[in-house]
DNA sequence: ATGGTGGATGGTCCA
């Protein structure tokens, strides 16, 4: 089983770049952020001839989030049970071939001390939250997406000028942090130890040329999902495509 | 210190 997440910064716009990486990857499984759709008008027969099943759970403009998978996917659920009404879109999950994919988008924060910032840490302690009471650790349990968190300053092109700023500030790293004490491991980390391994860089700047990125999307998985993890990358090639979005996807192989 | 780039949208907001 090969898993992967995407934040496509738009489905719409990004539907060829998609359908030709799923073309050239093969995953299983694709979750996707920021699709910025509405579920009427997700491309689900583009990606049904490609061979693969959509559930969505979009809003106009903002957020959204979506899975793709080759597999037929069950209890699918859209949100958290304690979201209020009208609740940004940024969680689905499914169970396929026996893993509970659970598909977030993070929020972003804006900058540090912001209402977006303080929105971003109350939604982690209620991932958390959320992890505790529904989920048990004995499951194959499998959380990714776009975190816009990096962990570690071997996550960050350059941690002394991002050190105390967004995606990298005390409180984030904490709270993800407090998310990965549920028991979950870091996929990607199983594999690799070497800095500079970034799964975003700024539109702005150069910033992809220039490899001045952070690692913020990630793939985490539970005890018995890391023991049957043989691989886990960050394929940068999208990234370099005409009209790309400023992730790229990252990847982990089970089984 | 500011703005830089891109998407959705049709003014700005968000990232």
């Amino acid at each position: 089983m090969k898993i992967a997440t995407w934040n496509v910064n738009s489905v719409l716009a990004r539907l060829p770049l998609v359908l030709q990486w799923l073309e050239l990857a093969k995953p299983d499984v694709l979750c996707l952020q920021e699709t910025k759709c509405v579920d009427e008008k997700f491309p689900a027969a583009a990606f049904a001839e490609a061979g693969y099943l959509s559930e969505t759970f979009g809003q106009p403009t903002y957020n959204g989030v979506a899975i793709l998978s080759r597999y037929a996917m069950t209890d699918v659920q859209r949100g958290m049970p304690d979201d209020e009404e009208g609740a940004q879109r940024r969680l689905l999950a499914a169970t396929v071939g026996g893993v509970r994919v659970v598909n977030v988008y993070i929020p972003n924060g804006q900058a540090v001390g912001t209402d977006k910032y303080i929105f971003k840490l109350k939604w982690m302690l209620r991932l958390r939250k959320f992890f505790n009471a529904h989920y048990s650790i004995s499951e194959k349990v499998l959380l990714c997406g776009d975190f816009n968190v990096a962990p570690e300053e071997r996550d960050v092109h350059d941690p002394r000028l991002w050190e105390g700023r967004i995606l990298f500030s005390k409180r984030e790293r904490a709270a993800l942090e407090e998310i990965k004490g549920w028991g979950f491991t870091d996929a990607f980390r199983l594999h690799t130890e070497a800095g500079g391994q970034f799964s975003w860089w700024d539109y702005r700047q150069g910033a992809f040329r220039r490899n001045t990125g952070m690692r913020i999307d990630h793939i985490w998985v539970s005890g018995s999902l890391a023991a049957e993890c043989n691989a886990s990358w960050i394929d940068k090639e999208p990234r370099g495509w005409e009209r790309p979005s400023d992730h790229t996807p990252v990847v982990a192989e089970f089984g």
